[in-house]
DNA sequence: CGGACTGTTGATCAAGGTCAACCTCTGTGG
DNA sequence: CCACAGAGGTTGACCTTGATCAACAGTCCG
């Protein structure tokens, strides 16, 4: 675990998609960067926090990619999330004392550990920070449902097409802009272990989704060639994530959402 | 929906349930008696809260079964939870706009709706409530994780064989005593959207787990005869829920977990 | 050049889905 | 008191999706 140059704070993945959800001016950045800080860096495969610890940390992704993951002894595993710039992981496992899956990382990444206490200090101190908070947390649990959901009722096509096309959206929120070409750090064996599929299965299936004209391929970039077919077939709500409605981030208030 | 006899605040199974985590006497009961307040019922198969509705406010049952589903046009459903006594659906759900998954009671039920303020208030009021309150999301958020697990990576045996240990688990927590053998309000059809199975595979599913002895059933009420051995099928963990080991309770308070 | 890792393709197999008949229980109305 | 309808559950026959096994190709890297 190295320390590298440190991202500057306006540059984070993790404020641009903020500023998705709440005015630039209202949040409160002074407060936000105590989080951030001793930024780390971890390469590919180095596990960040492993099952069965005890740690209590939170982890904030700033560059590239994790994966959060629950093995079993006879070597099966699920993938439970990729975890993505600008994204958190669940502050809520900070209160067991006993962690129940792997963060690991699947490519070079840059991240800091938040404690509970700076996250509590973070909160406590700026109402509009803990609004963006439980937002993030909010979308992040959205998404789980929405994995479960293609896990327990989506076939082989619909489950990778949602995949790549909810990885596809969750980059967009944090790129300088929108773009249906990403480059992810995924092998076929990692799509298997998030869809609940066999790698073979996957590979036989990313090469339909190919030929039906849905997505193009080359190395580990994948492009969306048709975004309304791969949208219906993965059962895909446009609107996710949910953005806040104009205007609607001028008046909200923790104190005002009830 | 209609109001009824209130349920007197120390039968209720949500206390029950959080003294398992912490003392009794650092439990501030007033402050959570505020949560409970105009107490509901419901009829079975009465939708609570439906998909698409702008809804801000959590449920919090008191006596009876809800599900927490989300259905396709074509039909499919992926139930996500199974709601018991005590149980306090996911807060953070408060933020967003639109509810992406429905919930409905599958028994008679008498429960609370919680709005953002309140909750709010309370925490703010009673910092070990509100510790308490975050305990809950983590064991929530851990469960989330074991389902998709098995439906992502357990075969039909131990998808259903886990369920049944945990439903038994979870009334475990808020009974009496625990007991290997409690009434579940649940139709197969219920177990398969679950489960993400066909029914038909269930029926078959269910008589294999009888069969082996693992399992009894009579009209619905569920008794694991072997808990061991279905633990072991269900690649349970025996610790779930963490319970607060004894004498941590004493000390621990929100600034003293980091 | 050789080995490890990742992906592709073909052949075969099995878990679980689908369809359909039937059974049991319960509630309802004649 | 019986007839009937409807829902939930069980069982059998057959089919499909996706798993498994195996061989092989491309790429990266020592």
């Amino acid at each position: 675990m190295r320390h590298g140059p440190e991202l500057a704070l306006e540059q984070l993945p993790l404020l641009r998609k903020l500023r998705l959800f709440m005015p630039a001016r209202l949040l409160d950045i002074a407060t936000l960067g105590a989080l951030v800080s001793r930024q780390r860096r971890a390469d590919t495969d180095e596990v960040l926090i492993s099952e069965g610890s005890p740690s209590r940390a939170a982890v904030l992704i700033h560059e590239g990619w994790a994966i959060r993951y629950r093995s079993f002894d006879d070597g099966r595993r699920q993938i439970l999330e990729f975890m993505l710039p600008g994204d958190f992981c669940d502050p809520s496992s900070f209160i067991s004392y006993q962690t129940d899956s792997t963060i690991a990382a699947i490519s070079p990444i840059q991240y800091s550990l938040v404690n509970p206490q700076s996250l509590l200090d973070a909160v406590t101190t700026s109402p509009t920070l803990g609004l963006s908070m439980w937002w993030l947390e909010s979308q992040r649990a959205s998404m789980m449902r929405n994995h479960m959901t293609a896990l327990g009722r989506m076939n082989a096509r619909e489950r990778i097409g949602y995949l790549i096309w909810q990885l596809t959206h969750r980059l967009d929120l944090v790129a300088e802009r929108p773009s249906p070409s990403y480059r992810l750090p995924v092998s076929q064996e990692m799509i298997a272990d998030a869809t609940g599929l066999s790698v073979v299965h996957v590979s036989r299936t990313l090469a339909w989704l190919q030929q039906e004209g849905l997505i193009d391929r080359h190395n580990h970039t994948y492009t969306i060639l048709c975004t309304d077919r791969l949208r219906e077939l993965a059962h895909a709500n446009a609107e996710w994530p949910q953005r806040l409605p104009a205007g609607l981030g001028e008046t909200m208030t923790l104190a005002k959402i009830s």
